[in-house]
DNA sequence: TGCTATAGTAAAGGCGGTTGTCTAGCCCAG
DNA sequence: CTGGGCTAGACAACCGCCTTTACTATAGCA
């Protein structure tokens, strides 16, 4: 008891605050989807990969694609993504390669084993999602994925 | 073109990958929102402190709370409460006190600016939120909400 | 008087990035 | 064909937000 006059005011506060936050929410789903994922993808054989590298995956082309291409796509930077396809070139599921139309630029594409590890990562994707459709319902796990969408895209919320 | 048949069958999969999954999308809804809790709280003053820190206020009690509760409640182990405990104690938002029932335990307790930022960061969360719900609407807002807890709680997808 | 269980601390490490800085190559203007 | 600015990427350091592993101190029962 410091201040009653301010323990009184934060009360209600933490009240309103135990509705947990958004940010929170989506925090915890995701680290609870993140850990799911990764048990799965190592009882397929992939040790060593994390989900992060999934940020790579869908975004790679068939020809190969630049660092920068793939930065953008997965919405982080150059060096960061620069560090998964190092960690996952080391794995041996990517190689580098020259860009034949610029000395500065490299390819990254996937090795056979990069496409054994798409499909299994394919295959984890869809299980994890059946597994949420049923116990939301598969209405309510689009609607999931299109407002997460509009967030990510719209930036919602101004500022 | 390493081999045409991995690489037609890889086609598909990144068709199919490319609908973002849904551990990705709950990474990124969360940076965004994060960032811009973060920004706000700054704004007001708060700096040195970040959104992991506003795992611990809503489930401070008024009388002051042990580590290990507030760890059970936000979901992580006691030595990364310890941590978040000792972060704001070291900028003067919370104070560890014996706890008089137990000389093993610690009452984590505000202070008086404990409280200020406990009032702030719960008008930069209602702020945020009367963001998303212009944007999505209070109603896809809401289910949002909902949809998360269940999966949060029910750890969906089994396994 | 021990035994075990619990509260908390300490140290290290890991994941998933960021920022900051650098070089090598590109490309346009003059 | 040269200089200046821009882009692709690498390297290194660091940070946020935890976890695991190991430990100490107290509690409380048999």
């Amino acid at each position: 008891m410091p201040q009653p006059s301010a323990a009184e005011a934060g009360e209600e506060q933490i009240r309103e605050l135990r509705e947990q936050h958004i940010g929170r929410l989506l925090l915890q789903a995701q680290r609870a989807y993140n850990a799911r994922a990764i048990s799965m993808l190592h009882e397929r054989g992939h040790r060593g990969l994390t989900l992060a590298h999934t940020a790579l995956l869908p975004h790679l082309d068939l020809e190969g694609t630049r660092i920068t291409t793939l930065a953008e796509r997965a919405g982080m930077t150059k060096q960061g993504m620069g560090q998964l396809v190092s960690e996952l070139e080391r794995q041996g599921y990517v190689v580098r390669v020259a860009d034949p139309t610029d000395a500065r630029a490299v390819l990254v594409r996937f090795t056979d084993a990069g496409w054994q590890f798409l499909r299994d990562a394919h295959a984890v994707k869809r299980e994890l999602e059946a597994g949420y459709a049923s116990v939301l319902g598969s209405e309510r796990l689009d609607a999931l994925r299109e407002t997460l969408q509009e967030i990510v895209e719209g930036g919602a919320g101004g500022a």
